[in-house]
DNA sequence: ATAAGCACGC
DNA sequence: GACGTACGTGCTTATA
């Protein structure tokens, strides 16, 4: 490997290093802990080869420092997101355009398979040539794929935005989640002995087995119980629900779960993750992780916080914002799914029903249905947001049928007006897997690919399932994208006037800000006008935004 | 260690 | 008769 000779490196060793990219490669003590601590930094530059600076960053030359802070710099490197919130956190602005090698490899290939990893297994110094070695390899792919404007424009412009979100964390009230934890641990115990007393034995609620045996075996309480391709009984909340009013002891078992749920993943957790030093939690956002392009957030996940239960919803409050001069501010897409649904297919209904800002399940039960607006019942709506829903996850007349307690054959007819209505969504759904079958990919409004390799498969389920991913990755994945892209203008426009609000979560189809109140009008407007344009879509892009001292209050 | 089943979010 | 709408993270038990 060209390397360059194993002397003491000094500044100098810098110089001559050409000004446009640096390959660079933390060493870190504790990787993926969020304890980590720089050990040290290799610095490659053509044709120089790789070099080490051991230590903390205050041990490095001033040349190492400033050519990370030098905008005229690209930065070359496998994970950079992790190497910028390290140097962050050292007061360390990194600077300069950037070319994360891993998330190029996820896009060239579209998420077939993780490319071998010679640029994150190695030692800093290779690792850091080995990324300036990739660039000159995959850049030209990248334009081949027409790729650039995911890569450079939505990309790399999001991993510093995603390491201040990091960084930034979220203030919350863990005394507040200590006294839910205690009553609910009350409330589990009480549970616990209730169904003890019902069996008549000891149940462990934990063990499915038990429950299983517990239902079907000691009350009988189904002749014939569902039971999971294992051969196991089912017992999920729908099954259960099924037969709640057979035997008192099911609820208490739905209890039971809903309880011990937030107990253990929430309640449990989240006060052990607020950082001791900044009173925050700081989650990891993964941009490299998904099959559409989704972010996720891990360790702890902060997009699966609930909402839906009037239990879980008390979590919620624990969220709060910075401090008495903020407020929590939440932003959220209205039905961006089906506004991107609307937008790829261009079917003129539905589009025609965006833009005069109707209620859109309410439009779509009146057609179905054969009636006007105002005759359209509760019901009939909740039945035709299922059915738009469940187009843009490719969901079948059977899976409808179920979901809807309907036979098969309503089902059927059902989706045949449904199409009638909206002639646009079939033929959209004809041709993306008529594409997907030809070409073993689909891709999103910018061109994201995602390859499908059992789209042509000869297993009926296997084809099916490719067949479901064809139609839903590039409305999901163009939803991603266009948050991604209000996220990095927001963040920009941000910086660019000085404001002290920032950005903390995003999920999925929300945002999540510390606003200083002050802010708040400025800010609102600036967040919804870059949601709203993010990407253009041939229907009008509506957003909710509310404002709180928690995150239940804004929501 | 890994898989299965379950539950939380969008 | 099973199956049954996408994308995730993370808990627990059971099995190896």
């Amino acid at each position: 490997m060209n390397t360059s000779n194993g002397h003491q490196p000094t500044a100098k060793a810098l110089v001559g290093f050409p000004r446009a990219n640096l390959g660079i490669g933390l060493d870190v003590n504790h990787p993926g802990n969020s304890s980590a601590q720089i050990t040290g930094i290799a610095i490659a530059g053509l044709p120089n080869g790789s070099r080490f600076f051991p230590g903390p960053p205050a041990c490095w030359p001033k040349e190492v420092l400033a050519s990370l802070s030098d905008p005229e710099i690209r930065k070359v490197g496998y994970g950079l997101k992790r190497d910028i919130l390290l140097l962050s956190k050292c007061g360390i602005e990194v600077h300069g355009g950037l070319f994360d090698v891993a998330i190029a490899n996820t896009l060239i290939t579209g998420g077939r398979h993780r490319v071998q990893d010679e640029c994150s297994a190695l030692a800093a110094k290779e690792r850091a040539l080995t990324c300036l070695h990739k660039q000159d390899e995959l850049c030209p792919q990248l334009q081949g794929l027409k790729l650039t404007k995911s890569f450079h424009d939505v990309e790399m412009p999001l991993i510093p935005v995603l390491a201040a979100m990091e960084r930034e964390g979220i203030r919350v009230d863990k005394d507040s989640l200590l006294t839910q934890r205690g009553t609910l641990a009350n409330f589990i115990e009480a549970t616990q002995a209730s169904v003890n007393a019902l069996a008549g034995r000891g149940v462990d609620l934990d063990s499915l087995q038990d429950v299983g045996k517990l239902l079907f075996e000691q009350l009988r309480i189904n002749d014939k119980p569902r039971k999971t391709r294992t051969g196991q009984y089912a017992t999920d909340a729908d099954t259960l629900q099924a037969v709640v009013n057979k035997h008192p002891v099911v609820q208490q078992i739905l209890d039971y779960r809903e309880r011990i749920t937030l107990l253990r993943g929430y309640l449990e957790q989240l006060p052990e993750a607020i950082n001791s030093t900044t009173g925050r939690i700081h989650t990891t956002f993964e941009s490299n992780d998904t099959a559409t392009g989704r972010l996720s957030s891990k360790n702890p996940n902060l997009q699966n916080i609930p909402i839906r239960s009037a239990l879980g919803r008390e979590i919620r409050k624990a969220f709060l914002s910075k401090s008495a001069d903020y407020l929590l501010l939440s932003a959220d897409y209205s039905q961006i799914e089906l506004r991107v649904l609307a937008s790829l297919s261009r079917e003129e209904s539905l589009i025609a029903a965006f833009l005069a800002g109707d209620d859109i399940h309410s439009t779509t039960a009146a057609r179905v249905f054969g009636t006007t607006l105002e005759k359209v019942t509760a019901e009939m709506r909740a039945k035709a947001k299922m059915v738009n829903y469940g187009i843009s996850y490719g969901m079948s007349a059977d899976g409808l049928a179920h979901r809807l307690g309907i036979s098969r054959t309503a089902a059927a007819e059902f989706i045949d007006q449904y199409f009638e209505n909206f002639p646009g969504l079939r033929r959209y759904m004809r041709d993306i897997i008529k594409f997907a079958r030809k070409n073993g990919f689909i891709q999103t409004m910018t061109g994201r690919r995602r390859y499908l390799a059992e789209i042509n498969a000869s297993n009926i389920n296997a084809r099916k399932a490719a067949q479901r991913n064809a139609i839903n990755s590039p409305i999901q994945g163009t939803a991603a994208e266009m948050i991604k892209l209000a996220m990095v203008n927001i963040h920009r426009e941000l910086k660019a006037r000085h404001l002290r609000s920032r950005l903390l979560l995003q999920v999925h189809d929300e945002l999540v800000l510390d606003v200083y109140r002050p802010e708040k009008m400025e800010v609102t407007e600036l967040v919804a006008e870059n949601m709203k344009t993010a990407l253009r879509l041939e229907v009008p892009v509506a957003i909710f935004i509310g404002t709180g001292s928690n995150w239940l209050e804004a929501h």
